[in-house]
DNA sequence: GTTTATTATATGTTTTAATCATATAGATGT
DNA sequence: ACATCTATATGATTAAAACATATAATAAAC
């Protein structure tokens, strides 16, 4: 499908960098604001809209991953038909959940650990400036 | 499949964070390896083993993902049938490779600061001793 | 000298995560 | 009554990675 490597769009190629976020880092911001108070799917989209890095979320994607969430135990649902507007459906963060949440957090940190690593291994290649012992 | 959610294992359910390394890892690391000096798979299999980061790659994709690179104008190879052994295909960088290399570095930063900007907000949330501005 | 292990590359299949597209429906404004 | 906004949900597709296996040349062991 890709086949051009077209080198005047060298962000949209298919070998180029991914584009978007990485994996698995929507989750994590959901689940620190849930731990922060209870909210339905439309509330969380607006807030991650309002954050450079979580904006744009699929609905899909965002309604799939609370059930997901909730059929595992991280997360309990409930229905507000009060107020304005269609029924939401609340979700409300479990002791499981916050516990996940501090497991997702460990995982980022070596992740970010890694990232770091490589920056290293890259700038002795490319700025070998600074001589590594 | 999952719907067990046994909390005893706090790393390995399906809603847990994701175990292995981030997507697009690997890419970066075959690119830096091969901007050193030019090799073949085997080689470059060995390279990523000695580092915890990057170890027990698949055999398949690296081999895949080797191709790719050359179908994208990376890297450009060559068989080399002296010496020892069954031959080798022997992958050597390009300057469009070199210039991917740098483009990703920029993406593995933004990552990088993605992944901080996580961090601080989980901290400002669950440790409030130092309040944010 | 035949079998076994090592080096080396390659491809078919499956799984998983995420995206794209679309469906449903109540409430509110005109 | 019709359009729009709020709100949730599901079907289908795509893309990355993992899993499984195939192939073959050389080298070592017996």
């Amino acid at each position: 499908m890709c086949h051009s490597h077209d080198p005047s769009h060298p962000g949209s190629s298919c070998c180029s960098p991914p584009s978007g976020r990485m994996q698995g880092f929507i989750q994590p911001w959901l689940l620190l604001l849930l731990s922060e108070k209870p909210a339905h799917g439309y509330q969380l989209t607006e807030k991650l809209n309002q954050n450079e890095d979580t904006k744009g979320i699929d609905p899909g994607f965002l309604y799939r991953t609370l059930r997901q969430f909730e059929e595992d135990g991280l997360v309990k649902s409930s229905w507000d038909t009060k107020g304005a507007g269609p029924a939401r459906r609340v979700y409300e963060m479990t002791a499981d959940g916050v516990e996940y949440l501090h497991a997702w957090v460990k995982h980022i940190r070596t992740t970010r650990k890694q990232l770091g690593r490589f920056l290293e291994a890259y700038s002795s290649r490319f700025k070998p400036s600074d001589k590594k012992e």
